[in-house]
DNA sequence: TTGAAAGCGCTAACAG
DNA sequence: CTGTTAGCGCTTTCAA
């Protein structure tokens, strides 16, 4: 490794077209500008070369590096995850990357990743972000930061409407009738699990009803796994649950544990993930593009480093969908 | 955003604390090359004026970027999360970062991400790599290359005992008294799924007996519910599987079909990830290190950054643990 | 349409 | 121990 010596330099690209530097510079980054058959001859020679123009000299000039960095929590998460995975593979449409950089859900964390990359990144794309919004604010009067799954006053934001979807699904429940519903809390601490349980609890009171509320837990499977026994054991007769990873956890044990679903308990998740390709009866949720979030993100980052100005590009509201099945039915009789 | 006027650069700093540049430079990336008291001056002055050293610069005289690279095949594996994020946290404690670039688990994306990348790196670490070996030196010839989870020769590889561990859960098995035992098995096409396959097939043929192989299926939990009623159907006594989320899902589907464990068939899995946690009985499980070779992948690349030269750090096979719990016991009588 | 020249912001000799 | 002097490899005015 390091042979700082057989490295191919712009120059040794320009000496082989018999062209100027600046020809060949021009000829790469702007086609446009130079003569066809100009064009053709850097290109034969920067491909014959195998030319690949250094990153840091480009970066040190034009203030662009390619990169995006993009905010987690954590990647044990599958809709994070799969937020990631989206939000790479536009950026790369785009001849961009996304550096993806774990933040344990920490605040402080993540404001020392969004201080020591903003001078290596094009802008921020915040996964469900913890920093307080002056601060998200604040770096975006350098770098464009967009927030994901919580909306931040002043910055472009995209979220999905789980809350709505969890309260169609409740609505269902109670058409059912069902009067003794529980939800497995997500993060502690999560601006989402916080929408999503506040809504729901609205919702049910406007039924005249309550709902209990389990956890907090970490959206992990070992989680819904251990929730399952106090919540079997609570008595109620449906199960709404922060997302499929702790859903599945739960359903697990009751497995274990002879629950059986819908019979004894009807169940129902948000952020559909995994869930879909599940052999059996399919189980009701929300459908979260997860994807689409990290897409969203990318190209509105990608808009406002184009645009160059101040031009804020429009958050949205993603929708959801809502797949009902028969993983919810009436509660079981003699409760 | 886009303030390209009120960015600090080192010789605003300089000014600041009446010293030149390079005594700034060296202050901040050599502080015992500078007088104590200059020392304070600048830190103060780069301090106050809130300085951060523009890498791009940086990186084009030294040829640094403080990045690594990590590609791995995907996120949804938890096992590769673990890795990436291990990674990442070490890394960061030596002030680098980790670039995660996502490869799919295809030879050729993995093949673009080592050369789009190559310029924006100090060192690549491939996990699971899908490329031909002499594809891996031929990069390494320029920017240090370490495999993970696959031997690749001439190059420093970080591997785990899995099959060892394996063989070991095996011999368990045959002690209890199965003879018909199952293995699911993993992504097709992954170097590590054939050598835990192999390995166990031979090992079983020295006893005189044969391993039913299952799959292959992708290491998702839906793929693991999918295959559980084939595999109960077999008639098998015991089930071995490729990593600890396809046996999630196969667990969760024998929740559902009535199918005890242990009493009606016994289950280990390789890759122990998220099931340490689980409530009730422990599984058994071989302990793969999943943090520890993203550390060492990381540790291995600074060691071969810092020195310079072309030392090779030398490469290990991390030993597993292995854990033996009652979700193993002998087959059920009539079989 | 092309070439010459001037840096981007920083680090690394080299003197002093 | 510190300042001066050159660039790192590329893009981009500015003329020609």
């Amino acid at each position: 490794m390091a042979g700082p010596d057989d490295v191919v330099r712009l120059d040794d690209v320009a000496r082989e077209a018999g062209v100027s530097a600046s020809t060949v510079s021009r000829a790469l980054s702007r086609p446009d500008m130079v003569a066809p058959a100009t064009l053709a001859k850097v290109r034969g020679a920067a491909e014959s070369l195998g030319f690949r123009a250094n990153p840091a000299a480009r970066a040190l000039i034009t203030g662009r590096t390619g990169f995006f960095a993009l905010l987690v929590p954590d990647l044990d998460n599958p809709f994070y995850a799969a937020t990631a995975t989206a939000a790479q593979d536009l950026a790369a449409e785009g001849g961009r990357r996304v550096i993806i950089a774990v933040t344990g859900g920490d605040a402080a964390r993540e404001a020392a990743a969004l201080a020591e990359l903003e001078g290596q990144v094009d802008g921020f794309a915040v996964l469900s972000p913890m920093s307080p919004a002056a601060a998200l604010k604040e770096v975006h009067r350098r770098k464009p930061v967009v927030a994901i799954n919580r909306r931040v006053a002043g910055l472009t934001s995209f979220t999905v409407d789980t809350p709505g979807g969890l309260g169609r699904i409740y609505d269902r429940l109670v058409e059912l009738g069902h009067r003794d519903v529980a939800y497995l809390a997500g993060p502690p601490g999560s601006w989402m699990d916080r929408r999503r349980r506040d809504e729901l609890v609205e919702h049910a009171a406007r039924s005249g009803l309550r709902v209990r509320v389990h956890g907090p837990v970490r959206p992990a499977f070992a989680e819904g796994a251990a929730a399952a026994r106090a919540i079997a054991a609570s008595g109620c007769t449906a199960v709404l649950v922060y997302n499929s990873l702790l859903l599945l956890g739960m359903m697990f044990e009751f497995g274990r544990m002879g629950v059986r679903v819908p019979e004894d308990v009807s169940v129902a998740a948000a952020d559909d993930i995994a869930l879909a390709d599940l052999p059996g009866p399919p189980i009701t949720a929300v459908l979260a593009p997860a994807g689409e979030l990290g897409r969203c993100a990318v190209a509105a980052l990608a808009e406002m480093v184009q645009g160059g100005g101040d031009r804020r590009a429009p958050g949205r509201r993603l929708p959801t969908g809502v797949r009902i099945t028969d993983s919810l039915a009436p509660p079981r009789p003699g409760v």
